[in-house]
RNA sequence: GGCUCUGUAGCUUAACUGGAUAGAGCACCUGACUACGGAUCAGGAGGUUGGGGGUUCGACUCCCUCCAGAGUCACCA
């Protein structure tokens, strides 16, 4: 869960670092203590100052009352640390003020930092892999991979931003049952319909077999019960059944006729994912195919007889016994040699290594799948593995939908395509009401479209933490009031026009007395570097979306009430602009760690 | 049934990993464009954080116990 360099990340943006050395010594020469636990909050609105210590933890050392310690303190401090303009003293806490040179010289440092806040990774930076999308090959991408791809693409964002090495991965479900069932359907009643010959996009139109093989398959267990039989026996050998079984043993003894039909409509697949990928902005450094790494596992499994890690049963299966770990006796190999998709998983994860060198790996695959990551990650610690206690499964809840579960085989699966193209035309209809985009080409205004439906989409569903479960609403998606992407795409798009009617430069930033609205935007803007840090180590894009939030809001209520360009001191004007121009810089910056991209105009 | 996760305003959700009076948005009320974009801002109302115990200076957060929901426990993936 945290980084290996023993880094201390957490808050700690450069006030927070010079108090706790002053603070050490402090508490040396008034309570001759050491090693004290300093915790450090933002002070809260309601009180006076910048920075609250907490001074529980201190009165074992003070041996005196709460109130009298935070006063003791409060003195020394202001006595001698020179950011510390004045204190108070609330209950337990220490709630400390800093003067406004600080912030308006650390504004400034930021102001000509570029990319503030975000960490180049060099060369013998740790290496992280992040798999996510991963996706079967017989129908296509529907909102759970949705969330599934904005996580992976995310997460991968903020960890390059945090100063990782980091690479994209996915696993391709390329062959078994479900793809043969596409094919026997699509063999038997596709009259060589392709996606040419129909129009229909490729992924679609191996879903649509997906769909035909579930028909038929029905009605032929239908009439076989009809008939007398039972319904498990029905199951069993429906025709259609067992063609698809058949193909899928021609498919493993390499039939050259199904092979090809195998790579033919795998094909029409990957075209069709690769749109839906691309519209949807993500991208991968490598595909990993099941087809190849189904047969990696059976070296694994001899390893891990040889170290006694695993053992053999008599019928030639092959288990490992978790019980002393509160777990289950869990299979590795069947009876008849064949993989199940442990053992995948485990040679997939020891290929990676062999490919990459990874130091840390993140799994993006729904907490239905907690358990197996699990087991799979204490078995590749058991076999010796010394990167898996880096491994993390990015376990993520299901997305719910007002209208009830999502599931497939009743018809209610949100498709990836379609509400992506839903959304974009609701924000077409809305911007065209609103009737802001005069002077936009056509294709400039088509692109922002796309932009604000889905920034919507995105943002709407990186918001929310991802180990809970979610609810998806369309309609309130596409609300572009409150906490939503669109009002944090408007908010730059205001940002860039006042801007661009500031007419001079941007000088050197002079000195100048702030508010204290402005005070506290500086502050939101030096949280960024550490925000990011924080992301990263919790693999946690919802913490960026709701740090730009409180930016924005904190920006706008600035904008709402403190004149800018109306303001007849240069320097002022030139401090209030580049402050804008700042946020804006760091509302661009975050949102692309979301994979959301942002508007001069809207 | 065993194990895991979740439960916060009517709805969607935050809470710096044990800190101050639990923050926001939607919806509902009240105000604000003779300043830079009103897709905005200022304010009001709305809470026994599923219930009950415990730990402590202090609990949405940790422990126990119920209640409700979800997932998982296959020679499925």
């Amino acid at each position: 869960m945290y980084d290996g360099g023993g880094v201390f990340t957490k808050r700690n943006i450069m006030i927070e670092q010079i108090l706790h050395i002053e603070i050490e010594t402090c508490l040396l020469e008034l309570y001759s203590a050491k090693n004290q636990n300093i915790q450090f909050q933002k002070t809260r609105k309601e009180f006076d100052g910048d920075v609250t210590l907490v001074v529980f933890p201190l009165l074992r050392v003070s041996k005196k009352g709460p109130e009298q310690t935070a006063q003791e303190i409060g003195h020394f401090l202001k006595e001698g640390v020179k950011e510390v303009c004045s204190f108070n003293v609330v209950k337990g806490f220490l709630n400390l003020s800093i003067s406004s040179e600080f912030w308006f010289n650390q504004f400034k440092i930021a102001y000509n930092t570029e990319e503030f806040g975000i960490q180049e990774a060099k060369k013998d930076d740790p290496t992280y892999l992040v798999e996510y999308c991963s996706p079967n090959t017989n129908k296509p991408l529907h909102l759970g991979h949705i969330r599934n791809n904005l996580l992976g693409y995310s997460v991968s964002e903020i960890l390059k931003a945090s100063g990782k090495n980091v690479k994209k991965v996915q696993i391709i479900n390329d062959r078994g049952i479900h793809i043969c069932k596409s094919m026997i359907a699509w063999k038997k009643y596709g009259n060589g319909e392709t996606p040419e010959t129909s129009g229909i996009k490729g992924d679609h139109l191996v879903g649509k077999y997906y769909v035909e093989f579930d028909k038929y398959y029905k009605k032929e267990i239908s009439e076989l019960i009809s008939s007398g039989m039972e319904e498990k026996q029905a199951e069993k050998e429906a025709p259609i059944f067992i063609q698809a079984q058949e193909m899928l043993r021609k498919w493993e003894s390499k039939d050259e006729e199904t092979v090809a039909l195998w790579k033919k409509m795998n094909q029409w697949v990957y075209d069709g994912f690769e749109v839906t990928h691309k519209r949807l902005g993500v991208d991968f450094d490598k595909n990993y195919y099941e087809s190849d790494t189904y047969l990696l596992g059976k070296k694994v499994v001899e390893i891990g007889l040889d170290k006694g890690v695993f053992y053999k049963k008599e019928d030639g299966s092959v288990w490992i016994d978790l019980s002393d770990e509160g777990l289950d006796e869990k299979i590795i190999l069947r009876s008849d040699g064949t993989a199940v998709y442990m053992t995948q998983d485990i040679g997939t994860a020891i290929q990676r290594q062999e490919d990459f060198s990874f130091s840390n790996m993140a799994y993006t695959v729904g907490n239905e799948q907690d358990y197996h990551f699990k087991v799979l990650f204490l078995i590749l610690d058991k076999l010796g593995y010394d990167w898996a206690k880096n491994c993390y499964h990015l376990s993520y809840g299901m997305v719910d939908l007002p209208t009830g579960k999502m599931k497939s085989r009743e018809g209610t699966v949100v498709d990836a395509d379609d509400l992506m193209e839903d959304m974009v035309q609701t924000s077409k209809s809305i911007a065209k009401d609103l009737g802001k985009l005069d002077g936009l080409s056509d294709k400039a205004a088509d692109d922002l479209y796309e932009m604000i439906g889905l920034g919507a989409l995105k943002y709407f569903i990186l918001k929310v933490d991802p180990r809970k479960k979610m609810m998806f609403d369309p309609k309130e998606s596409i609300d572009f009031n409150g906490h939503t992407g669109p009002f944090i795409q408007y908010t730059f798009a205001r940002i860039q026009s006042l801007v661009s009617k500031y007419n001079s430069e941007i000088s050197d930033i002079k000195f100048v007395n702030i508010k204290k609205e402005e005070q506290n935007l500086i502050k939101q803007i030096l949280d960024f570097p550490s925000v990011i840090q924080e992301a990263a180590t919790n693999y946690s894009p919802a913490l960026i979306a709701n740090y730009i939030y409180d930016l924005v809001k904190g920006y706008n209520s600035f904008y709402q009430n403190i004149t800018i360009l109306g303001e007849e001191n240069d320097e002022l004007k030139n401090f209030r602009v580049a402050l804008s121009e700042k946020v804006a810089l760091i509302i661009k910056d975050s949102m692309n760690l979301l994979g959301v991209e942002v508007p001069n105009q809207m």
